[in-house]
DNA sequence: TTGAAAGCGATACCAC
DNA sequence: GTGGTATCGCTTTCAA
C-alpha cells in the first residue's frame, strides 16, 4: 500500500509537505500542491487513519451505544436515531461508531478510557437501564455525553427526549375531551425513564380531571401488552379507552379487543406512543403520539458536539411531540 | 491519559514487558506479569487504538455497508443484519464498523483504499443496487467482501441469501396445492436481486403448473403496492391469491382488499415474504417466507472470516427459508 | 515555501 | 526472561 512516503518520492518533494497540500493548508506552493494532489490521485493515495490519529491526536468519531438484544418491529426506532446520528456526523466531517452495550463492557474497562483509547469525541447512550458504575465515573469524567430518554445528569452531559410526561397528560385530556371517564393506562416498567414519564403525566391528568387512575403494569413487549388488555376488558368492560406506552403495545391492546370482537374505536377508542409505521398499517389505524427519531439523532449527536466545542448546552433537551389522529380513537358514544 | 510508558516505569520494567504481559505472552515472568497487570489496572490503562494498528498492523475489525435512507417497518431486516454481524464479530473478538453507502462515497474514494486505511478484514455489503465501479474494483481485489443479496462474483467475495427462486417457486407450489389458479405476483424492481430470484420462482411454477403469469411491477413500497393491489382486484375480481415478493406489500395487498371489503382469506389469500414481525401483528396474521435476518449477518460475518483466513468457501451460500402458514392463506373455495 | 526531525503509543525483533 | 530500539504512517514544529 502507498504511503505517504511514497507519494512525496514520486513527487519529489517532502512527506511534510504532501501532508500539507493533502490537508488543504496554504503554506504550499499552488504549483506543488497540484502536483502532489495529482500523484496521490494516480496512486489512488489514502492516508492511514491509525497514523493520523496517532499523530493529530484528533477526536473525529461520535460514539454511539445501543442495545442489541432482539429485533422486531417495536425496534424501529432505533433505526430512526441511527440514521440521525449518522447524518448529522458525515454533514460535519465526522464519523460514528456503533457500540452494543457490552462492547464496551467485554473489554471491561470505563467508558472513559474506552473513548480516549478509540478517539471518541464522546458518546450518545441510549437503553442504558440500569446505572452501572461505570456510566457514572463517564458522566462525572470531562468525557460529552448525551443520553436519549434518560434521566442522568452529569458534569458534560444533556439528556434528550420528548417531554414524555406533558405527553402523557396531553393523551388523557384528548381523551377526558372525547368524553371517555374510564381511561386505561397500559404502563411500560417503570425503571424505563419514558415510560416512568408518561406514567407520571397520564397520574396527573387524571388526578386532574378527578377520575380514577387505572394502570395495568407491563413491560414493552406485544404479547404481554394483549393478554393484559384482554383480561383488564373481561373484568372491566365499561372501560372505554385505553393509552399504551408504546406502540407496540397499543397494537396488542387493539388486537385484544378486536379478538374480543369489540369494535374500535366504536367501543373502545385507543391511543399509542411512539408513531411507528405499524400504526399505519393495522386497521383501524392507530392514534398515537409522534416521536421524530431521526431527529432525536441528529439532536444527540449536534449536542454532543457543541459540549465538546463549550457551546452552552442545557442539562435537558426536549423535542417537539405531537398527537397524531387516526382511526383508533373516538367520541365516546358508549352509555356508562 | 495514561500510556504504556508510564505503566513500564511504574512497574519498573520496560514498556516491551508490558506489552507481552498485556498480551498474554509467555515470555514474561509470572512475577512480573502479575505486578504489571496490577498496575495496569491500578491505573486504569488501556492501550491506544491507532497505536496499536499503526504498529501490529493487525486488522481486527469488519466493515459493514448498509444503506441508510429512510427508516420504517420495512427495515427491520437490518436490525436483524446487523446484530447479527455484531453477535458474530464480537464473539469472535472484532470489531464493526458501520458505513453508510455514502460514507465512503464521501471520502471519493475506492473502497479498496477505504479497507487499507481503516485498518477492516474486509467488508459485508448489503443493498448496493447499482453495480458502481468502485465495487468492481473491489471485488476484483485482493480485499474479502461478502455481499448481502446480491450477485456479485469476485476473487474474494462470497454472496449470502435465501434461494429465492427456489422460495417463490415454493409459494406457487403451495397456492396451487390449495386449489388457487389466479395468482397474482406483486414484485419488487427487478434490478433487485432478491426481487429477480422471487420473480424467476414464481414464473418457472406458474410454467410448470400451466397457469398464466399475473405480476403487477412495483417498488419495495407499501402505498404502491396497496394502490396497485386495489386496481389490480377492481380490474379483475376473480383473482384468488396474492403473492407479494416482501411483507410491507403483503400488507398493502392486505389492506387493499380489507377496503375493498374482500374476506382474507376466504375471498383471496395473501402471502408475503420476510417474515417481519408486522406478519403477526395484523389481522388476519400474514402468511409468508421466513429468512432468519440475525443467521444472514452472523454467516456474512463468519464467511468473510473464512475468506480472509483462506478458508475454503464456496461463492454463493444459500440459507435455508421457511415458509410460515398464518391466516391469510387458505384453500380457494371460489368457484370460476 | 519547503523539509528535517521529533514525536504519537504501541509492537516485535534481537541482543543480553 | 527482559529490555533496547527500530518501526508503523502521519503530523507538526522549527529552521532554513
Amino acid at each position: 500500500m502507498k504511503t505517504i512516503n511514497d507519494i512525496a518520492k514520486a513527487a519529489g518533494v517532502s512527506p511534510a509537505s504532501v501532508s500539507k497540500a493533502l490537508n488543504g493548508y496554504k503554506n504550499v506552493n499552488e504549483k506543488t500542491r497540484e502536483k502532489i494532489l495529482r500523484i496521490a490521485e494516480m496512486y489512488d493515495y489514502f492516508p492511514n487513519r491509525s497514523a493520523v490519529q496517532l499523530a493529530s491526536k484528533a477526536e473525529d468519531t461520535i460514539g454511539l451505544i445501543m442495545p442489541m438484544v432482539s429485533y422486531n418491529a417495536s425496534y424501529e426506532y432505533l433505526l430512526g436515531i441511527i440514521s440521525g446520528v449518522y447524518n448529522f456526523a458525515e454533514a460535519a466531517g465526522f464519523r460514528v461508531a456503533i457500540f452494543t452495550s457490552n462492547t464496551v463492557e467485554n473489554y471491561n474497562k470505563s467508558y472513559v478510557q474506552f473513548c480516549h483509547s478509540n478517539n471518541l469525541i464522546g458518546m450518545v447512550i441510549h437503553g442504558l437501564d440500569n446505572i452501572d458504575p461505570q456510566i457514572m465515573r463517564l458522566v462525572e469524567s470531562e468525557i460529552p455525553s448525551v443520553f436519549i430518554d434518560s434521566d442522568i445528569e452529569g458534569k458534560k452531559t444533556c439528556v434528550v427526549s420528548v417531554n414524555n410526561e406533558l405527553a402523557g397528560e396531553n393523551v388523557v385530556d384528548v381523551l377526558v375531551g372525547l368524553g371517555h371517564r374510564h381511561i386505561v393506562f397500559v404502563a411500560g416498567p417503570d425503571y424505563v425513564s419514558a415510560a416512568h414519564g408518561r406514567l407520571a403525566g397520564y397520574r396527573r391528568a387524571i388526578l386532574k380531571h378527578n377520575l380514577e387512575a387505572r394502570v395495568i403494569p407491563t413491560r414493552f413487549f406485544y404479547q404481554e401488552a394483549y393478554d393484559k388488555s384482554k383480561d383488564y376488558i373481561l373484568e372491566n368492560p365499561e372501560a372505554t379507552a385505553f393509552f399504551c406506552a408504546s406502540d407496540i403495545m397499543a397494537v396488542g391492546a387493539l388486537n385484544a379487543c378486536l379478538d374480543l370482537k369489540y369494535r374500535v374505536p366504536d367501543d373502545i377508542s385507543i391511543i399509542g406512543f411512539d408513531d411507528l409505521s405499524i400504526t399505519q398499517y393495522v386497521r383501524p389505524q392507530i392514534s398515537t403520539v409522534r416521536q421524530d427519531f431521526y431527529q432525536m439523532g441528529r439532536k444527540s449527536a449536534e449536542l454532543l458536539l457543541d459540549i465538546r466545542n463549550g457551546v452552552e448546552t442545557p442539562k435537558r433537551h426536549y423535542l417537539d411531540h405531537e398527537l397524531i389522529f387516526r382511526q383508533s380513537a373516538a367520541r365516546n358514544i358508549r352509555e356508562r
